[in-house]
RNA sequence: GCGGGAGUGGUGUAACGGCAGCCACGCCAGACUUAGGAUCUGGUGCCUUCGGGCGUGGGGGUUCGACUCCCCCCUCCCGCACCA
């Protein structure tokens, strides 16, 4: 552990330093004794009700659970700095608190360790990433050791550990045995919807069986296929960020804005792959739904809802009229919207450029008139088409999403009928319209729709409007409130209704009309689940000779990661946008191929290459720490239930404080539950959530400082003087920004642990805010934790003579008690909030009242001494472990009982009461706690500077509140 | 643009609708000291003619009383962003 920082504090053994006084190096001392003797008694072993990790489980059978946990971190190697323990320790004084206050708490850590940096480095270096990533969680875990964390050690895993990439890979298998069942709402295995198929009584889903043949008349391989289409993991063809010159696609968020990789700046093409996708959009329902009975932030539940991005509305059938087309074979478009209601403003209509109808609909030539702006300039449709769609294709997905360009389109030559009007409407394609959402067209009503009217301006397209816009209304489209108006027919009006009767009026008639009906769609996809990387779990899937896939028994699982000589995809030349992604598992030829015996007798399986994304080892590790070491299922089902099961009737279950940064609020969280969702309905887990209570805990930013020319100075030697900041007695200029080695303001815990010991270091992180709050770090504000952690130990010890102050036989007054058992309350409302600078408030008060009345050597009541230390032991534990032992106990402090409170001692006798005249304080006059309103009033009256303020003038009112204030109302 | 959150001393923050600024950093003074980046004690919102006045981003409102509740505006942070 490296000590870079000078420690403030001089030696003990030099002159004027009181010998036992608490130094940083007795806190070294100390932490590093009781961190020795925790592992070595095993003081954080949280016992199991039942099975291996369940010894000593009757010291804590009748305490209520309580179940703890971190994001677990990745291990990067770059090492921690200040921030990253802030979460870390607000969940370890939890559970440290929630332990002393009589729950089983079970607090454990594991780490997150499949993933990109790691194979990166191992592409660069030649070295196994098993091997760089193995260290890395090494180092973690002795920083954490030495911060005083409070983890079971027993329960820790990493998710490259073959012991859970084997569950992770059974779920995997439970995800591809199972689909969705609309009407059931829930997920079921697929041998019960074969059963169906085989008996009659269900049909295969819309989009399952493209031949349209029935299922009884289907060969076995056809068969197959249309339960393959069922799974909730299945293989699709679906468009895929491509890049060739890394050798593998890329999520959105990888690609820039340019259509090239964020990494290496490589081109990225959109092309269509057959990837595994996990079918989490059959959830969002449930999804959405389950966020209110969650323990969650609001801003939190809304990302997660607009992530969702449930919207509902109607299709409608739009049938392509003659205009222009020689070939009248009718065709159909369909569209989506939220307002069906504006229907009778449809004036002309989108399709995305991607759309499967754009070819049939393209009419062979313009008509005669045609207005310019709808050719792109182009002699024909087609032409125009396919120039279109050249240009919409180079466009990434993030590009197209800019609002601020202005709206583009070509017109197919042909035209659809509104079926409300008859109207004739003309078809376009515009690349404002996306593919991926709703049904990938639109009716346009310019009249109510921003998007709409832009591009209506650009084209010269009428505007019809269905809403009456207030009388101030200046143009544009009007997207307000208001009675419909234009919208009749022969059978129906909607004119005067509002939007909601005019929406159900609207929809009912498409209804009846077979023209449409009510809908709801969603934004969010379902989750594309391959990756061309080798340092990621290997399917547990291989595929026949008819080349469909096939689960790889349970009884075979883990399908071990094979070792390569090259961990890096194969890469393409930067623009082959027709070659194939192939994986680093590709070219570990002896393990692609194998021979197994799956009922049918041995025959030869190719195995599949990719491996899953980060994502699946995180999905599921906080049930894998109710014991890790359980080889024989997931998680046993009574710990299930002890851990994360419902509390009662219609409680969601799970864990019971998950922290961690937002970063992780819509992917991570959203992926988790879906998969907990699915173990719910298959049965597997009782809770119908993983996580209860969230908490994002706040960022720790610092300040930086540039020179003159713009480059940053070491942050660490800036100087402030008379309000300016030097370096090198130069003036530099200080900025804010995330701690880092490139604003050269790195400051690591390592470091402030050597100059001021981790108890220091603890107290002042929780001191600077509460937990979800981000914040500055200011290195030389430590110094005052460690002041108040140094004024605690005086308490205890005499730092002349090392002796212990308690003192049994003395009583404290009256004053002390009052300020012992204020704190208590405060301690315990800052702990129960995770507003930890409360408690340390109320701490540091009691502190200095102890240090005020009793000096540096009196002796202190150990009636207020021991409390004091118990107070303090969640957010200094080894300090308090250290004093509680020198008061004579030999338990660890870890399990003593927290303080309660006495009411008696809360409430004054006597209390200050404001007195007030027109609302402003006047005076204070001294009552009986228990004084009424006219005991109140008569006091405040006798008052000598209320009497001067209230005599001669009419006092109109009296406000007297008990115990809080008098106001007097003058006429 | 839409949605969410937040604006309080020099700084981090604290205040069931009831005395704004607890606690800490910093700063000022003092004690102990050869010394102080140690420790301890006291002071520290702003203005002031020393009576007091003004103060929680700005403006309204509700109330006897508003940092707190309501409306409008400003600023900052976060998320989403042509989602039909």
């Amino acid at each position: 552990m490296s000590q870079t920082a000078s420690q403030p504090n001089a030696d003990p053994t030099v002159d004027g330093v009181p010998p036992h006084r608490y130094t940083p190096a007795l806190a070294q001392q100390i932490e590093l004794a009781w961190q020795d003797r925790w592992e070595a008694e095993g003081t954080f072993h949280t016992p199991n009700p039942t099975g291996r990790l369940s010894a000593g489980f009757e010291r804590v059978a009748d305490r209520p659970k309580f179940f703890a946990m971190d994001m677990f971190p990745y291990p990067s190697g770059a090492g921690l700095h200040v921030g990253h323990p802030l979460g870390y320790l607000g969940t370890d004084v939890t559970s440290r608190f929630r332990r002393m206050d009589g729950d089983n708490v079970l607090h454990p850590m594991g780490y997150d360790a499949f993933g990109l940096p790691a194979e990166q480095y191992a592409v660069q270096t030649g070295q196994h990433p098993r091997i760089t990533t193995e260290a890395n969680i090494a180092a973690i875990k002795a920083q954490l050791r030495r911060l005083g964390v409070d983890h079971d050690d027993r329960r820790s895993f990493a998710t490259i550990d073959p012991g859970y990439y084997k569950w992770t890979q059974w779920i995997f298998l439970q995800l591809f045995g199972a689909w969705f069942d609309p009407e059931a709402g829930k997920a079921r295995r697929v041998e019960e919807l074969v059963a169906e198929l085989d008996a009659g009584t269900r049909e295969p889903a819309p989009g399952t069986n493209p031949s349209g043949r029935p299922w009884a008349e289907l060969g076995e391989v056809a068969r197959r296929r249309v339960i393959d289409a069922h799974r909730l993991a299945y293989l699709h063809e679906a468009p895929v960020n491509w890049c060739p010159g890394l050798g593998t696609v890329l999520s959105n968020e990888e690609v820039t804005a340019d259509g090239r990789s964020e990494r290496g700046n490589f081109p990225v093409f959109r092309r269509p792959l057959k990837q595994w996708m996990m079918r989490i959009t059959a959830y969002a329902d449930r999804l959405i739904d389950d966020l209110d009975r969650l323990d969650w932030s609001e801003s939190v539940k809304v990302m997660q809802r607009n992530w969702i991005g449930r919207s509902t509305g109607a299709r409608i059938r739009f049938t392509v009229g003659a205009a222009g087309r020689v070939d009248a074979r009718a065709e159909t478009i369909e569209v989506f919207t939220t307002r069906p209601d504006t229907l009778f403003g449809a004036t002309y209509m989108v399709l995305a450029p991607e759309h499967p109808l754009v070819p049939s609909l393209t009419a062979p030539s313009w008509p005669d008139g045609t207005d310019p702006r709808w050719t792109g300039g182009a002699a024909t449709p087609a032409e125009a088409v396919e120039a279109y769609q050249r240009q919409a294709s180079r466009r990434s997905e993030l590009d197209r999403q800019d609002t601020g360009r202005e709206k583009t389109g070509v017109w197919l030559g042909v035209t659809a009928v509104n079926p409300v009007n008859g109207r004739e409407l003309p078809v376009f394609i515009a690349d404002y319209v996306l593919t991926g959402y709703g049904t990938g067209a639109i009716m346009a009503v310019p009249g109510e729709d921003t998007r709409d009217f832009e591009f209506a301006q650009v084209f010269g397209l009428p505007v019809v409007r269905t809403v009456q816009p207030p009388e101030d209304f200046d143009g544009g489209a009007y997207t307000g409130t208001g009675p419909m108006i234009n919208s009749a027919n022969d059978e129906i009006s909607l004119n005067g209704l509002d939007k909601v009767a005019a929406i159900t009026r609207i929809t009912d008639w498409l209804v009846a009309r077979g023209s449409g009906e009510g809908t709801t769609t969603y934004k969010l996809r379902d989750w594309l689940f391959s990756r061309q990387r080798y340092w990621g779990e290997p399917f547990p899937i291989v595929y026949d000779e008819d080349d469909l896939p096939v689960a790889v028994p349970t009884s075979m699982l883990p399908v071990l990661l094979p070792e390569v000589d090259d961990y890096s995809p194969k890469t393409f030349d930067d623009d082959d946008a027709d070659s194939e992604p192939e994986p680093p598992l590709s070219r570990a030829t002896e393990w692609t191929t194998v021979v197994l015996d799956l009922g049918d007798g041995p025959k030869q399986y190719r195995r599949e290459t990719n491996t899953m994304p980060n994502w699946a080892g995180s999905c599921w590790y906080y049930l894998r720490y109710l014991d890790p070491g359980d080889d024989e299922q997931m998680v046993d089902p009574e710990l299930e239930r002890y851990w994360l099961g419902p509390r009662g009737e219609g409680d969601v279950g799970g864990v019971d404080l998950y922290v961690g940064g937002v970063e992780h609020i819509v992917l991570h969280l959203l992926y988790a539950r879906f998969w907990h969702k699915v173990l719910y309905d298959l049965g597997y887990v009782s809770s119908e959530e993983p996580f209860r209570r969230l908490v994002n805990q706040g960022y720790i930013s610092a300040y930086a400082y540039t020179d003159e020319r713009g480059f940053y100075v070491p942050a660490a030697e800036v100087v402030e003087e008379n309000g300016q900041f030097l370096y090198e007695g130069k003036p530099v200029n200080r900025e804010y920004g995330k701690i880092g080695k490139s604003l050269k303001n790195m400051v690591t815990p390592d470091e402030m642990i050597g100059a001021y010991g981790a108890d220091t270091f603890r107290v002042y992180e929780m001191s600077t805010g509460p937990l979800e709050q981000s914040r500055p770090w200011e290195t030389k504000a430590v110094v005052g934790s460690q002041r108040l952690l140094q004024r605690i130990w005086r308490v205890v010890v005499d730092e002349e003579t090392g002796a212990v102050r308690a003192d049994d036989d003395q009583a404290p007054s009256e004053e002390t008690l009052r300020a012992l058992h204020r704190a208590i309350d405060g301690v315990r409302d800052g702990m129960a909030t995770l507003r930890f600078n409360i408690a340390i408030a109320r701490i540091t008060e009691l502190t200095n009242h102890l240090t005020q009345a009793f000096g540096a050597t009196s002796p202190v009541p150990r009636s207020v001494a021991e409390p004091l230390v118990l107070l303090v032991a969640p957010l200094a534990p080894h300090l308090a472990e250290e004093l509680w032992s020198r008061l004579g106990h030999t338990d660890s402090v870890a399990w003593a009982p927290f303080p309660v409170a006495d009411q008696q001692w809360l409430v004054e006798d006597t209390v200050q009461v404001a007195v007030q005249v027109n609302g402003k304080v006047r005076s204070q006059v001294s009552v009986p706690a228990d004084a009424d309103a006219a005991a109140l009033e008569a006091a405040a009256r006798a008052d000598e500077k209320i009497a001067g303020h209230i005599t001669g003038k009419t006092v109109r009112r009296v406000v007297a509140v008990p115990g809080r204030l008098v106001n007097f109302v003058l006429g």
